[in-house]
DNA sequence: GTCTATAGACGGATAGAC
DNA sequence: GTCTATCCGTCTATAGAC
């Protein structure tokens, strides 16, 4: 085995540029739309330099998707089954909606990837997310049982907060067209909105 | 002013065959994805034969985007104010839905577009778009007015539906995938769900 | 570690024969 | 209308000097 080499601060500051301005480009462009020469300009470094640190555009890609992809799922590991069920949703599409603002580019990095059929992260979607999907909607079926929320289809309303709480990230632009120059932030009113459609859904009776 | 050029039956149908092609190529890699070889050979054509039809690759997408967003827009035209509140807006719901599933690549190709800012329709986004949206609005407010549906925020209720139908066309891979191989078609569950969802919020009290 | 220079493949688009 | 051949630009990636 080889010694790991020691890792300057210089490294790690850049490969941290470079998975910064990756995120940039590709969740603007997609994986075939970008160019490596974007990426390198926008971290400020010369495109040789870049694939010093990447073996190629591939890997930074696959790295980013990788190290994303476990972040993105933290919100639904949250869930507590012990919890009061409608708070627990609510916090939920609340956390959602929260990496939305946050972070806009690693939802249309998703959005992209899925959309161009998935090619890199088909086999975690069938494995990782569905078995941890199938787990929650367990827990939603149960609630419904006990009759401390209404019924409804689990895997679709995991659906519904995914799609209602990435959008304002994903469709952005279009969002702020269609509410005019007045808006400045459309998020405080999506919170409350969501909630009051998920409280009117999910509550009992 | 030129004569107009007489169009032969083989021009219609290699016109025809080239936006297909194109909707199944940019709908799956974006503009900047997708190439014109792979439109050609999937149209059937030779590349520098497509390039006598069409200009250029942009003018393709163009006119591909261009055909596209009435027809996409219709659905929301047809929302009748005299109608019964609930029922149009359920109805609204299904015809959105319905497209999901016969008009997955038209949904696709505009979702790219937008997440990749929007450059070619943002001028219809904020004029066509948005006078429909803020339109349709006005009728959703009055509804509530009268009593005959719960208050909800309008716009975000329009956004809500777009979001919640498109999701299974843009993102089919992963509801598939999540769904398991024992579910064929995903849409009579989705339909169902969609209209629970709806009625339990829109309806009054 | 970072650069200039460039290889080699592929992109959009055109010329011109048929 | 359709083809072969090709121009020219840009792409990813590498070689090699410093």
């Amino acid at each position: 085995m080889a010694q790991p080499r020691p890792v300057t601060r210089i490294q790690r500051k850049n490969r941290a540029a470079i998975l910064d301005a990756a995120l940039d480009v590709f969740s603007l462009k997609g994986f075939d739309g970008a160019t490596v020469d974007q990426i390198a300009s926008s971290a400020g470094l010369s495109k040789p330099n870049l694939l010093y640190y990447f073996p190629s555009k591939e890997a930074i890609y696959t790295a980013l998707l990788g190290e994303l992809l476990d972040t993105w799922l933290d919100p639904l590991r949250a869930l507590d089954p012990g919890g009061d069920p409608l708070a627990e949703i609510l916090a939920y599409v609340q956390r959602k909606l929260e990496m939305s603002r946050d972070f806009p580019r690693e939802s249309r990095l998703f959005a992209n990837e899925i959309i161009q059929g998935a090619p890199r992260i088909a086999g975690e979607l069938s494995g990782t997310l569905r078995d941890l999907v199938d787990d929650t909607a367990k827990v939603i079926d149960l609630w419904a049982d006990e009759g401390r929320i209404a019924r409804v289809n689990p895997h679709h309303l995991v659906f519904s907060i995914w799609s209602l709480t990435q959008h304002y990230a994903d469709f952005d632009v279009q969002v702020r067209a269609v509410l005019g120059e007045g808006v400045t932030d459309p998020f405080p009113e999506a919170e409350a909105y969501l909630r009051t459609m998920f409280t009117r859904m999910l509550t009992p009776g």
